[in-house]
DNA sequence: CCTTGTTGTTATCCGATGATAACTAGGCAC
DNA sequence: GTGCCTAGTTATCATCGGATAACAACAAGG
């Protein structure tokens, strides 16, 4: 009774999906290809066959949730070429933990050379990216990135997202500050980039 | 002919200023006991005799790179009680690669919980000094905070700081719109921030 | 000098882990 | 049905890494 059959390819898109929770947890060393091949069950050396090394592996999932970034910005562009549409995007992808976690331990690989290389492809890809969407200056290009890196680490240390923990003031006191740019009037947000 | 022999908490303390050194180049999972036993001359089992566990050394390296911070954000805040006091601290502390990647590498490892644990009371009390000690909204505060997780990101990913690598065009664009907010006739910024 | 507390070491264990090699089996062509 | 290619497995290694335990050496007090 082995599993049904799968090409190559397919199998390795299947297991790059299992690699993106895997790695989300733990990171890259904090990760066995053991996990990554049970969550995606398969046997351990099979997965070192198709990816020739765990390092490739970790760099193919790189480059895959970067790569779905790109996708949700380009989606988000389609319906309106401006910041605002792209930071409702990032919003979203912001409930898919393991995208962005990933990415997140992909910056902290980086002192491995081969997976820098690739994280700084990446970033600079996704950077071009956003300018060439909106049509934004450099600085305001650097002012979304840099919103969404405190999104992304915050949502890391479960500070903000579906996975947060118990909530203490100053927690939502600056989730409540994204997106929320405009104080006028009102003074009770309610919090929504904080659900 | 033993090293001279130090107190425990002489010699904790001169682990954890090894460990920072260990963890800021692979991280929590990617580290070894015994890299930063040699660091730091001592042997293995003895690093764990000090510090209970692997898990509780990197939490008191954390918290140790942590505290550094908070200290030059107060002493920023000594001369000049506002944020771009603390953001030129901030910017001097990037040339100490390893504090920063150390923290970087604490959020990576959020998802042990005791180390998660840690980590959000850390970045707390940092959020919490920064308010305190320049009076800013939680609104600036944040974008300061954003901005400082770029810098780390970018940092670690070696696009700017000591440690970059070959510079390609998009990352002095972005680089150089740090600490330049205020675009006048001049066309050609010194790129100081990407030194 | 000898006892005692603290600093530090060496020896050792055991589980985990990435990778290799060799074998098995499903399905398509003819 | 008989080759044969490709998808997958089991078996096995060598190594590392965190932790424990038992021992050693230095220093100070009496």
């Amino acid at each position: 009774m082995t599993r049904t059959r799968l090409t190559a390819s397919e199998r390795g898109e299947q297991l790059v999906a299992a690699a993106v929770k895997a790695f989300a947890t733990a990171g890259y060393a904090g990760t066995s290809t053991d996990d990554v091949a049970r969550l995606a069950g398969v046997s351990q050396p099979y997965v070192i066959r198709l990816f020739g090394s765990k390092q490739r592996l970790f760099i193919a999932t790189v480059e895959h949730a970067a790569g779905r970034i790109e996708q949700a910005f380009r989606r988000a562009a389609e319906r309106q070429e401006d910041l605002a549409s792209l930071a409702t995007a990032y919003d979203e992808l912001l409930t898919e933990h393991d995208l962005l976690a990933v990415l997140l331990h992909g910056y902290a690989a980086s002192s491995d050379p081969t997976i820098g290389s690739a994280v700084r492809a990446s970033f600079g890809r996704i950077y071009q990216l956003v300018r060439d969407l909106t049509g934004a200056t450099a600085e305001e290009t650097r002012e979304f990135l840099a919103t969404g890196m405190l999104l992304t680490v915050m949502a890391s240390i479960r500070v903000i997202g579906p996975d947060a923990v118990a909530p203490e003031p100053w927690m939502s006191e600056i989730a409540d500050t994204i997106y929320k740019p405009d104080p006028d009037g009102e003074s009770a947000p309610d919090g929504e980039a904080a659900k």
